[in-house]
DNA sequence: ATAATGTTTCGACACTTGGCGAAGTATAAA
DNA sequence: TTTATACTTCGCCAAGTGTCGAAACATTAT
C-alpha cells in the first residue's frame, strides 16, 4: 500500500527548505533533538516565529514533535518519515555542512547545549 | 582547490524548487533538452514568465543553457554543475518521478517533442 | 536593409510570506 | 488553586515573489 506520491508533498518539502533560518535550525538539528528554547538560543527572533518555522518543518514531514513535560522536543525526520524528506534532510546535510553558517551555529549550540532549559527558557523577554 | 560552500548557494538551490512551475520545468528536462518555445507548450505561461523561471533555475546551477542559432537550449545540470546541484536535481527525478503532474506533463511533451519548433512558437499569441 | 521570430528585460500589480506582539493553551510549580 | 513557564495561534504589517504585457535584444528570413 503505497500512496501515489503528490506534487503538492514535494513542494511541502521544497517550501520548508527554502528559508535560511529554517536551514539552520534543520542543521542544529542534526547533532541532537532539541526543544524550542533551545532553538531560540540560536536564532535571535521571537519564539512565535521560530514556532511557525518548526511548525513549517513539522508539516512538510522534516521533523518530527514529541511532547514531554512542559518541552516540545523536536528532531530530524526518522524511520518513520517519507523517503523523499529523509532523502532531502540528507541532502541538507551534505550541502550545507561544510558552510560558514553552520560552523558557526554548531558552536553556539555548544553554549546553548551546557545551559540548562530553565535558564534558556527565562530569557525570552 | 574547493571553495567553501555558502549557505547562499544551498538556498539558491532550494528557492529555485520551491515553486511548481519550475518543479515542472527541471521534470521536463528530465528526458531530452528543450527550447523555450517547447516548455511554454507545457506550461500556459507568457514567454516572459518561464524564461524568468529558467533564469533561475539556471542561476541556482540547476540547468545549463546553450543558445544555438535563434533558440536557447535548455538541459539538466551536467558534470560541470556542483555536486549540491547536480544531487538536488537527483533527489527532485526521485520525489516526484511517480506524481501524477509528472506523468500528465510527459504526456504533453510528447506531443510537444512531434511539433517542429517552428509551427509551436508561433502560437505565442 | 527590412521584417519576422525567439528570447530576455523592465515595470507594474496581486498575492504570499517572514516577522512581530498579544492573547490563548497546556503543563509544572507554589 | 493560583502563579509561572513553554509553546502555539492569531492578526497585522513590511518585504518578497509570480505573473503579465510592453519594449528591447538577437538571430534568421526576405
Amino acid at each position: 500500500m503505497r500512496s501515489t506520491p503528490s506534487l503538492k508533498s514535494v513542494l511541502l518539502i521544497t517550501n520548508a527548505l527554502a528559508d535560511a533560518n529554517r536551514v539552520r535550525l534543520l542543521m542544529a538539528l542534526r547533532v541532537s533533538e532539541l526543544c524550542l528554547c533551545q532553538l531560540l538560543g540560536l536564532l535571535k527572533l521571537a519564539p512565535s516565529t521560530v514556532s511557525k518555522h518548526m511548525s513549517i518543518l513539522h508539516h512538510a514531514g522534516l521533523v518530527s514533535a514529541e511532547k514531554r513535560g512542559k518541552w516540545v522536543y523536536y528532531s530530524l525526520a526518522g524511520r518513520d518519515a517519507s523517503p523523499a524528506a529523509r532523502d532531502a534532510v540528507a541532502w541538507l546535510i551534505a550541502a550545507a555542512a561544510g558552510t560558514r553558517e553552520a560552523g558557526a551555529d554548531a558552536r553556539t549550540l555548544k553554549k546553548v547545549a551546557r545551559t540548562s532549559r530553565d535558564t534558556l527558557c527565562k530569557c525570552y523577554r
